[in-house]
DNA sequence: ATATTTGTAAACATAG
DNA sequence: CCTATGTTTACAAATA
């Protein structure tokens, strides 16, 4: 089949691409996918060195977990917020500390401020997230200043304040519970806390709303990188949205999306996809009825490309509310691979 | 215009 | 006593 590529920069996780049953509260009939191709000696561009440094710097409360790119169950998390990272888009928001020069890639080195802005991210966010970034999904009020501080260098340099908050924001939001540690083996005060299962999905979905509202107005997307892209498109298929979902993306916007709009394509694995080129052929979903969404990662961007028999044009692209600046740069991308619009 | 959410500051209590 | 933690109140600003 012809396969008319279409790339377009997505600006939120359409869907989360990992799997992790216990921590399921999304899409509770998602199947296993495929596995992430990312190779064991090359770490993936996108993810922060931040996390990079945890194996040699091991945190008492574990602060790399499904963000690191370490393990294949890591990986599966469906819910895993790595996609928080890998969408390159947000690094203006979100400046990455313990930058080594040597794993940073030059694009990434070039993005990143010189003071750090403050956050977008809610307390609630950031708690969330430094609380899912944990192994045990459950961390003291240090642990979660710690990786505040760590992944955010906004707040090393904040005053204290926003520890108050933080606090604050635990105390007096459904979404946390306190969880009496257990005395045998307390180190250090207080309890620890977790994200009340119940609210874990609203908390994804806040989470999804700011990152998508604010990378749209990244000014990261630069042909440069899209040149890369095309060039070298490493890539791996991780994403997939029905096709009835086009329409809930049409009639809301796409940060609105909800739970009950995701569901995986059933499918056999699919390890690699070309982004260019001629040789592009097995679409597993060819004639199932489906759209498929490729989300393909290089460096730090990801890029949406459309199989051509999909027949999603750049007014369904509107659909998708790609800002102007995004779909120029899609459409960079197009002609750089040869597309046909 | 109103209600809700979020951020901030502060006071206070408790535990280690 | 000091510090970290946890709760609560109050208020302002932003947002829905």
């Amino acid at each position: 089949m012809e396969i008319n590529t279409q790339a377009l920069l997505p600006h939120y996780p359409l869907h989360t691409p990992k799997y992790h049953p216990e921590s399921l509260s999304l899409s509770p009939s998602l199947p296993q996918p495929a596995s992430l191709p990312l190779s064991p000696t090359t770490p993936c561009p996108s993810i922060p060195s931040s996390y990079l440094h945890s194996s040699s710097t091991p945190q008492v409360y574990g602060g790399s977990h499904c963000l690191s790119p370490s393990t294949a169950s890591d990986q599966d998390d469906l819910t895993c917020l790595s996609w928080l990272h890998q969408r390159g888009n947000l690094l203006p928001l979100q400046p990455l500390p313990r930058v080594n020069a040597q794993i940073l890639d030059p694009i990434t080195a070039q993005s990143l401020p010189s003071c750090p802005a403050k956050p977008p991210y809610s307390f609630s966010s950031l708690i969330f997230m430094a609380i899912e970034d944990s192994p045990e999904k459950k961390l003291p009020v240090k642990g979660i200043y710690e990786w505040i501080v760590d992944n955010f260098p906004y707040y090393r340099e904040a005053s204290g304040g926003w520890r108050n908050s933080v606090r604050h924001n635990l105390s007096l939001s459904k979404s946390f519970q306190r969880i009496h540690r257990d005395k045998s083996q307390a180190v250090g005060k207080g309890s620890l806390w977790r994200v009340c299962p119940e609210y874990r999905p609203a908390l994804l979905e806040v989470l999804r709303k700011t990152h998508y509202c604010h990378s749209t107005n990244s000014n990261l997307l630069n042909n440069t990188a899209l040149l890369e892209a095309s060039n070298n498109g490493q890539i791996f298929v991780n994403d997939y949205l029905e096709i009835s979902d086009l329409d809930s993306l049409s009639s809301n916007p796409p940060c609105s999306l909800t739970p009950e709009h995701e569901e995986l394509v059933p499918m056999d694995p699919v390890e690699l996809t070309e982004v260019s080129g001629e040789d592009s052929e097995k679409d597993p979903l060819a004639d199932s009825g489906y759209i498929e969404l490729h989300y393909y990662q290089y460096q730090q961007y990801q890029y949406l490309v459309l199989p051509g028999d999909a027949e999603l044009d750049l007014e369904t692209v509107e659909i998708l509310q790609l800002d102007a600046e995004a779909q120029e740069a899609a459409g960079s991308l197009l002609d750089l691979a040869g597309g046909n619009h």
